[in-house]
DNA sequence: GCCGTTTTCGGCCCGACTGTTTTCAGTCG
């Protein structure tokens, strides 16, 4: 196991402890060896259990050290194995519920025999959760609201998630020898945030070993469709995913159609039928006369496609990127040849507001560094929290100034290609003062602002207070806009065109935070703002190695937005990068 | 469960908010 894995094994042991009532300093200090195993480096987690001198690391003692080498070792912890078996799994779910934690739980349990959600339900449904002893009407109220958001939310699942279960699919599919071509589908394809579930497009000389090999997938649970050019999978996830089989002439037309959205399809459609043509999955046929789209496709003969660009072409359009299909005035743009060319992966030469393990991340700083040589950026943007983010271990003004130093170091050393910036996530003030002093801040190449705390402020009292930290001089960007998190929890109440103002007329970059479960500043909102003069950082917010990887799903929202390269300042040479980081904090203090 | 040592036991990181209370416990970031 790797370290980043026994770490969550110790925090899983935490949450475990916690359910089960155990002395909350025993918990912490499960959290606190979890952390503890994080800050250190891999080969040191080697060297350290092959010297014995695990106990050496602050926060892991004698009985943690054993644990750790018994998982490195043996990948596996009878200790974890038997505390499993003493709490019901439901428990641990229960905990996703907002307003839900370890004590309410154990007392659900305790006093109502409630073990998983299903039962919650039944007893808020019965008035019996109110009348426990610490519980009220609205605890009741906002548990069964919890459970019928999670409900909804439960259908979407996102991007991410999604894509990493796609992918692989795709590629066995492709290396088929009956398949000769396939492509998933559907908001997948369009790049949306969340989605709904999987299409895959394929078109293949023989439909049964395809569909054979389709419903034969690791994670499938339950094959709810087997036919002829059509298969149905439900995933252990809960994730649907459909197999659509067609002959290779109709492959461009399935696509597109099966990509989307519905409106996007409404107005090609009419588009088609203004002249003289209809379309559909099956083809591109005259519309005249009677009978249902497959018939007319069947019986007529259709435009020839080869793939989607003819079939744009056929519509006198240029080919419109999946991402930007959404029925929001592409085709239109596309017509006046406006559509705009939109960033790509490989564009990216770098990223801002980066964690380390000095907060709380789960990579050190040279750990970090490595991964983003490895991905060939010219530059990284570190960004730890400030001090008042106490629960995310924030930096005192001495901890920063040390990582400081330390980055001095580092980039001085030469050892990576990559250049690294310091910075910090300094929190805004619940009345919109930053959590450093302008003398710290000064001394950083970028300051990103966020939000983390007094989430409930009123819209205008929310809106000022960002406004304020965007127009205090030391500031670079702003991170995560509304707070969101995806499928869990709605953003603070923000007039998101004032603090956009706001951020054009101060010169100070929005981030398009690449979190999976953030995407905040959302896409709609770009493409406007953009045109008005807003610079975009294209921003992880990774929280370890593998989050930097997460700029993927923040190019997929830049692109929904209609974003080009050189709107996105992560896209730039590092020089240029240098410059314009400088020239705000130049520009600025002369004001 | 960890730490420190004037200690092998006693203490162990905060502050705002909510809903429950009538002075505070639990949750959250």
């Amino acid at each position: 196991m790797t370290k980043n894995e026994i770490a969550d094994v110790l925090s899983e042991i935490a949450t475990l402890l916690e359910l089960k009532g155990e002395n909350p300093f025993k918990v912490r200090a499960y959290q606190t060896g979890a952390r503890a195993l994080e800050a250190i480096e891999e080969a040191d987690l080697a060297r350290l259990i092959a010297q014995d001198e695990l106990q050496s690391v602050k926060g892991i003692g004698e009985a943690l050290a054993q644990k750790i080498t018994e998982l490195r070792t043996t990948g596996k912890l009878g200790f974890l194995e038997k505390l499993k078996a003493s709490v019901e799994p439901g428990l641990v779910e229960m905990l996703q519920i907002p307003g839900l934690g370890p004590k309410k739980i154990r007392a659900l349990r305790d006093k109502l025999g409630v073990v998983d959600i299903a039962g919650l339900t039944k007893a808020c449904q019965d008035g019996r959760v109110a009348e426990l002893d610490g519980f009220g009407a609205k605890t009741q109220e906002k548990i069964l609201a919890g459970i019928k958001n999670r409900e909804a939310y439960g259908k979407r699942h996102l991007w991410w998630e999604a894509a990493a279960v796609a992918e692989p699919i795709v590629a066995g599919l492709r290396a088929l020898p009956q398949v000769r071509r396939a492509e998933s589908a559907g908001s997948l394809r369009r790049g949306l945030e969340t989605v709904g579930d999987l299409d895959f497009i394929v078109a293949a000389t023989d439909v049964g070993p395809v569909v054979d090999w389709f419903v034969a997938q690791p994670g499938v649970k339950e094959v709810t469709a087997k036919g002829e050019t059509k298969a149905s999978v439900r995933f252990e996830s809960g994730l649907q995913a459909d197999l659509r089989i067609v002959p290779e002439e109709q492959f461009a037309f399935a696509l597109h159609h099966f990509t989307g959205s519905k409106d996007h399809n409404v107005q090609m459609r009419q588009r088609a039928l203004a002249r003289g043509l209809s379309l559909s999955e099956w083809g591109l046929v005259p519309a005249e006369g009677e009978g249902t789209a497959k018939e007319k496709a069947e019986n007529r003969k259709s435009e020839k496609v080869e793939n989607e660009t003819a079939l744009f072409a056929a519509l006198a359009l240029p080919f419109i990127p999946p991402e930007l299909r959404e029925g929001m005035g592409e085709i239109e743009a596309a017509e006046r040849g406006d559509l705009p060319r939109l960033v790509e992966a490989g564009d990216l030469r770098g990223a801002f507001h980066n964690h380390t393990t000095a907060s709380d991340g789960g990579n050190t700083l040279t750990e970090m560094v490595a991964a983003a040589d490895a991905l060939g950026w010219a530059y990284l943007g570190i960004a730890d929290h400030s001090k008042s983010s106490f629960q995310a271990n924030g930096l005192s003004e001495a901890r920063l100034l040390r990582q400081v130093a330390d980055i001095q170091a580092l980039n001085a050393s030469k050892r990576f290609q990559t250049h690294v910036f310091t910075g910090t996530e300094c929190d805004i003030l619940a009345d919109g003062s930053l959590d450093f002093d302008a003398s710290l801040l000064r001394q950083l190449d970028c300051v990103v602002v966020s939000v983390h705390n007094a989430f409930a402020q009123d819209e205008a009292t929310m809106t000022a207070r960002i406004v304020k930290a965007i127009e205090h001089p030391c500031t670079h960007m702003l991170g995560h806009l509304s707070g969101r998190l995806l499928l869990r929890r709605e953003g603070y109440r923000v007039d998101v065109a004032k603090v956009i103002d706001a951020a054009i007329a101060n010169g100070v970059i929005i981030e398009l935070n690449a979190s999976p479960w953030r995407l905040d500043l959302d896409w709609r909102h770009w493409r406007k703002a953009a045109e008005r003069g807003l610079l975009c950082a294209i921003n992880p917010d990774a929280h370890d190695t593998a989050g930097l990887r997460h700029v993927q799903a923040g190019i997929n929202a830049a692109r929904k937005g209609g974003l080009t390269r050189e709107q996105v300042l992560t896209t730039w040479p590092l020089a240029k990068v240098q410059t314009w980081l400088k020239s705000r904090g130049t520009a600025t203090k002369a004001r």
